[in-house]
DNA sequence: TTCGTTTGCTAACGAGCGTTAGCAAGTGTA
DNA sequence: TACACTTGCTAACGCTCGTTAGCAAACGAA
């Protein structure tokens, strides 16, 4: 009667939001293509027709995946510039704070978009490329502010935002939610280390080592 | 007469060759699940069935992809830290330079070798993760011995090697050879970065905004 | 000329794929 | 009691999959 006493708050998971939760980790393990109907229906004690009792289609499940994750990803984006006037370096750490509590917070669906997007049919795969791609120019807009305001130093936007992306995105190929490192530590290290070299002062020119 | 007057030097790549180039290709844009062979050998011009006379599987073809992008990787790395008597900083930067050479080299290989591996059955998947795991090793270590003989700042060794792999192992999904910046210019920036994070003296505390 | 190699075809195999139709049991609501 | 909704089953559909067997043309080397 403990942990059942708030049913209210916690309603149990729709049938349908229990086929979409192992759904994702199938295709974050095995890839969309590689896992069948038939698997994800016996992870879930049932038959594969069963499964169209719920859902439309395979592909419903990824549409799913990738867009409500997109989402979650805007909204903290858009929450933590929201107000700028800011220094750009404290709303560029709220955005990489914001991006790495998403990705944790769902590593599997996380793995999902990141990857397994390419295989959405049209016109969703056109119009998820052009979320991420606006995804994408929100950071290196961002960026340009701060360079342009002198609060941020690098040779080009374009290039840091890459990388920066590149820091963020790769953390669910190792991120494990029982490491030693909470999602919070995590996102402060990596937004930690990323402003260190975008704020560490004039950009340096041939003076290490070649 | 001309170009094909080196015919000694440059050998045609062999029809094996010609399927593992396709291949490589389709992996890379579908997924290796996502890829049938009837598709490869149209891409070909031939019928599937003909695919047999020069393979011997589907996954001999990912196989061959995934574990020799794995040597070209150990060779850089390998020469890169050979002289162990070099600064920490100069072997790192070798080091990410081949890295980079290598991803850019082969690009389609190189997205293969990151995303596709797990389509790989027993006990290939397992030898190929024993790599992987090799290779971040190396690296790690060699940023532990640069953080020993303080020559490099950071505050823990397995964080750095991962944000640095993610830099580096991002670049296939934006890399495009037809591009504005050539390989090397890619593989001395993304250096540059990554040293100027590593090398920029101590390591700071809660100085930035938070 | 003969022989082995390379290269490619057609036809087919057993298996698995996503999906649908039709039916039925259980459950909460009126 | 009656009705609607949720949930799940069985059986089957048309299709594609990776792969194999058997045959044949082309070609360089002996």
């Amino acid at each position: 009667m403990l942990p059942s006493a708030i049913p209210a708050l916690l309603p149990p998971p729709s049938r349908k939001a229990q086929i979409a939760r192992t759904a994702t980790a199938l295709f974050r393990r095995q890839g969309f293509a590689a896992t069948s109907m038939r698997e994800l229906a016996t992870a879930l004690g049932l038959e594969a027709g069963s499964l169209y009792s719920h859902i439309k289609s395979k592909e419903e499940l990824l549409h799913g995946i990738c867009f409500e994750l997109a989402d979650a990803l805007f909204a903290g984006f858009d929450l933590a510039t929201a107000d700028a006037s800011q220094p750009v370096a404290r709303q560029l750490r709220q955005a990489i704070e914001a991006h790495v509590r998403v990705l944790t917070q769902d590593v599997a669906a996380a793995s999902v978009f990141l990857h397994e997007w390419r295989h959405l049919s049209e016109p969703a795969r056109t119009e998820f490329t052009a979320l991420r791609e606006r995804y994408e120019t929100g950071f290196r807009q961002l960026i340009q502010s701060g360079l342009d305001r002198h609060e941020l130093h690098a040779p080009e936007a374009a290039f840091a935002t890459l990388t920066l992306l590149a820091s963020l995105n790769w953390l669910p190929t190792w991120y494990r939610p029982d490491g030693k490192l909470s999602p919070d530590e995590i996102a402060h290290r990596l937004a930690e280390q990323i402003l260190r070299g975008l704020e560490g002062g004039k950009v340096r020119g041939q003076e290490l080592l070649s």
